[in-house]
DNA sequence: ACGACGGTTTAGACTAGTCTAAAACAATAA
DNA sequence: TTATTGTTTTAGACTAGTCTAAACCGTCGT
């Protein structure tokens, strides 16, 4: 069995090989998890020996498919957490997080299922962040890109939000983006502030890190009208 | 802050306290958490540490009021798990009690808050035992009396079973006896088993271990029909 | 009153996870 | 090429919680 300790180290390795590719290097994960890059080197060297992570000296460590998928039960289990206290409980997509960091990793499979078929089995938590199938297969590659990316004149769908600042979350619900929300640039300033159109024509202004946060897909797919919001918000 | 390890050891410290009353002997405790008396020992001294248990040397602990404020708070988690599970996700009586052990530690007050919500504030869990209210007073002393004790001809109505063995509470629900049941005793073996007829008429022997783990009242109080069991059962 | 017995505590060891301080290393700039 | 810099690892220490083995204590029967 796997401490809960273990899985959060998983978990981060798992959030940022998925981002920035591997090797994930220690200081990246005693960052993610406030710890110092020595507690870190050595719980790297524990996973290793579990088989969990491969690790090149002085570079970082990579998943192995058993670590990959330990990564991706975790992340079920956050991100239906989330998806349920939205849906059920009347939690805001701002409150969510921490409620599901605690809860993460103290469910059992039989309460995993129960609260996806009381939702339906959704594919995204209210951020936008895809749900890991039962199966534990391995996600999509995400295709969606930083709205601070963009230019003017780009319309775009919000597809994902961080949701690691509370305080942002709560902004952008205000301000009526969230996942699925349509948005079009209508001036980028150089020191780095984003303006958008939200559907109903009010202009927000967003600093480049909030820009950050926010990842769209292009309007004009094939795909129709975003249908994996819906379970996003009550 | 208090480790989930402390808050087992007052919550199981409150149990046995409620059933026998102080002083609580360090070979109860070991026994209820499957732990060494070594290892009890040792934490009841931090325990006494912390303010939240007095205790005499070779006699046992008691808790002090913190100890049992914290007690209540830990059981009022578990028993609002236990009726969130059977109510709102299905699960028989039988189930809850794992589940809820494991979450009990984990969740915050603001979920505390909304699971009372959603079930209106209950005051018992699937088994009849009372959920202490949210301002953690002390509860009332248990009233009920165990089956084992009665005599032929005694009417009693089922207040609380023990949730402790699971196959014990799906044979028990096969059979029709949950909290708010009616009961007469109609025979009582000297070799130690209880027959009862149930309201419907059916008529079940039940071992004395079993008898001993279902808690009744007299059927003729002046309280009415029970009113308290409504919430125990989906 | 005394010894035996069962329960309790002490002593000492061990694991998991963490830290600080120091040494080792890789990459880069001179 | 070599020195500087920042990152990583090692070394050693510490805490919480647990165990086993041994010593200790209170009680009960003789
Ligand atoms: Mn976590
Ligand atoms: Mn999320
Ligand atoms: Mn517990
Ligand atoms: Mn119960």
């Amino acid at each position: 069995m796997l401490s809960d300790v273990m899985e959060d180290y998983l978990k981060v390795i798992y959030e940022i090989q998925a981002r920035s590719g591997p090797p994930v290097s220690t200081s990246a994960v005693a960052e993610a998890l406030d710890k110092t890059p020595a507690t870190v080197t050595s719980m790297l060297g524990t996973l290793e020996e579990r088989g969990l992570v491969t690790r090149e000296k002085y570079k970082g460590v990579e998943l192995t498919p058993e670590g990959e998928t330990v990564a991706l039960e975790v992340l079920r289990h956050h991100r239906l957490l989330e998806a349920y206290l939205a849906e059920q409980l009347d939690y805001s997509w701002s409150e969510v997080h921490d409620e599901a960091d605690a809860l993460e990793h103290h469910i059992s499979e039989e309460f995993e299922r129960r609260v996806a078929a009381a939702l339906g089995d959704p594919a995204v938590d209210p951020h936008g962040d895809p749900i890991p199938s039962a199966d534990l297969a391995p996600l999509d590659e995400d295709e969606t890109t930083p709205l601070s990316t963009h230019d003017v004149g780009d319309r775009v769908v919000v597809s994902r939000v961080s949701d690691r600042d509370r305080e942002e979350l709560e902004y952008l619900a205000d301000a009526g983006i969230t996942p699925g929300t349509t948005l079009e640039v209508v001036d980028v300033a150089p020191f780095g502030m984003v303006t958008v159109r939200t559907g109903e024509g009010a202009e927000q202004s967003l600093p480049d890190t909030v820009a950050d946060a926010i990842r769209v897909r292009p309007v004009d797919e094939r795909t129709g009208p975003d249908d994996r919001a819906e379970v996003t918000d009550a």
